[in-house]
DNA sequence: TATGAATGAGGGTTCATTCAT
DNA sequence: CATGAATGAACCCTCATTCAT
């Protein structure tokens, strides 16, 4: 795969059609995600489903992978977007603290489409494409991070690369073990408070 | 794959060659992983590279993924021993606290190969057999649990089993996703400094 | 295979090109039989000799067992055909007894090529597939049933269901021996004469 | 597989124990067959069912279609006796009609295990082996013309081999697609009544 | 004689990708 | 732009047979 097509489409949509077509190819690779599993993901399943011939999904598409990280970004993305806001709000309530937010959102992302998250993690590292999955963790660390800069959060902490890192990682680690094991604890607030409060008092140590 | 193939071997070795077969395999899986990938991971290559007949292999394994399993069991089974002992073992020194000697145990597994443990990972979940690295987390948590319920361990702690899996499930997680990352983290000792002090804090809480 | 690849093809071809694909697997796969045998008719050899790839030969059969199963139904449709034709048919001359043009049919079917007709008896019954030979003696059978309730054959006979049955598959039976053991009375009219000579002294009985 | 692999076994065996172990071979093979299918019936199988080495297997058979061969022969050399019997033997009632008695034999040889009786059938002719099963039958038709000749039936008939040929084949014809479609006139006795019937009409054309 | 581990050619099938229409 | 027929490399797995022990 060229480093082109990590970067995105292979042409813009300039067409309300096309973008119909690409829509509709997300559509139907989420649907065989969640359906049939990795094994199942291939293109002329993908084409049929979606409705175009395979020919057509390669005019948007440099590969198979190419429509797999597309997809995957349009969907972390989302699910990021929602933790760095969540992060990004003033509290208003007890309840609304930026952390307890930020977890909630990370374990709420993805519409609660567990089985798909779960394929999707598992194809995108079935592929070779962790890397997508870090992106992402690692943009909110960021955000993390200029935040704490920025002195919006209270703490003064000295909050290292490696202590971010174990933090972000650890959570997120957690919730895709639940994710992959589809443990109950997913249906439950006890995740949420756990993880929430594992946060705080790691937090709390500097 | 029958169950009883994921116990073990589909014949028991009886003889030393037979052994010796064996472990080539093993071996020549573990180097084509971590040279070449998942990818490579074909029963032709592993046969060839380990100088054995691809009749041969199947004498021992009931198909490709058997070897996978077996060889994840056999490295995530020594990883998951060393994690064991160290929470067993009464610390000596101030560097031998139980939890310390375990997440350090955690991240020098697989004897510091790094790239196989990634491509370890990468490979069962490929192939749909991330139960394989759920296992002996779990295990893991287990052994704790019973640890603490036999009074080993000071604490009185009302360890209840989200805690147990969030616990288990951070540290394990931030370990994978360095490994996954390929992180520089796991050269210098702040990881073991960092989520030995995770544990302390989480588990300070109850 | 799924019942509906019983049916017919896998695709249904849209394109003159299909179809002429089709008729090529077809030949091809005929001639392999006629020439080399069961053992010789595999895919990449159907497909090479029909001037395909593999891959487009199984656009449009499921599996080899479809190639066969297709392939037979076709032959053996035709010599279906024409037995039932034979029988329907108003009787001009002495030689036109419908019995008698019936037993002509099944042994001029396959237009003579006997070598062939054996091959596709083997490999039917090799793959399991021998229903596919029983199913066109059992239309036939049914033919002629309908035929004498209709009133079109004179004879007022009580043709129950055991004497159908051991009508059709005596003649077919001993055509098929003839068959298989490349008899030389294939090559006579004896058989015909013989053949015809036992159904109407069957027949007689009732 | 050489000629001489067709006569019979590699060493005659000359201890008990071969006799033993050869019988195990076919008990093996016919227990295979019936209850597995030709697929099933390999080489492996066989000796591990008949608690042999592979390498005893071929002390005694020369290839697999040996073991398939001999198998063969001594069931249908068995049903051909009966056959030949029922033909020698002088009628003592009605019921007692050599055809009766030589149709009878054809319908209950393999002493009623039309199972493997198919199967048998069905994997011969899958390995090309098909005269197997010619020879048992030309064999009775020599039996009959022999009778014949020797005035100990009083019809004197005018049997030419086309005769004789359709003759037998029809018959055993018949029984075969009955075995072939497991049809349940295998169990009624109708079907030797019409066979029979059709033996005698035939007959007494000449 | 018996054993059974080892061999390896061979074949069915999949699926990402291309390109003529 | 869209189509979808065609491609073919690649891979898993079987099983008859051998031969060193």
């Amino acid at each position: 795969m060229s480093p082109r097509s990590l970067d995105s489409l292979r042409k813009t949509p300039k067409q309300a059609r096309a973008e119909a077509t690409i829509d509709a190819i997300f559509e139907a690779s989420a649907r065989i995600l969640q359906s049939a599993g990795p094994a199942a993901f291939n293109t002329n399943a993908v084409a049929e489903r979606a409705g175009v011939s395979v020919g057509t999904l390669y005019q948007y598409f440099e590969n198979k992978d190419a429509i797999l990280v597309a997809l995957a970004r349009r969907e972390l993305g989302k699910a990021m977007d929602g933790i760095v806001d969540g992060l990004a709000k003033k509290p208003r309530a007890a309840n609304d603290d930026p952390f307890r937010v930020a977890v909630r959102a990370s374990l709420t992302a993805f519409g609660g489409r567990q089985r798909f998250r779960k394929v999707l993690i598992e194809t995108l590292i079935a592929r070779g494409l962790s890397e997508e999955l870090s992106r992402p963790v690692e943009a909110v660390a960021q955000a993390i991070a200029s935040r704490i800069r920025s002195g919006a959060v209270a703490e003064t902490a000295e909050l290292t690369p490696v202590r971010l890192f174990v933090l972000t990682r650890a959570v997120i680690g957690a919730i895709r073990a639940a994710v992959m094991e589809q443990s109950a604890f997913l249906d439950s607030h006890a995740l949420e408070d756990e993880l929430t409060a594992l946060v705080r008092a790691y937090f709390s140590l500097f």
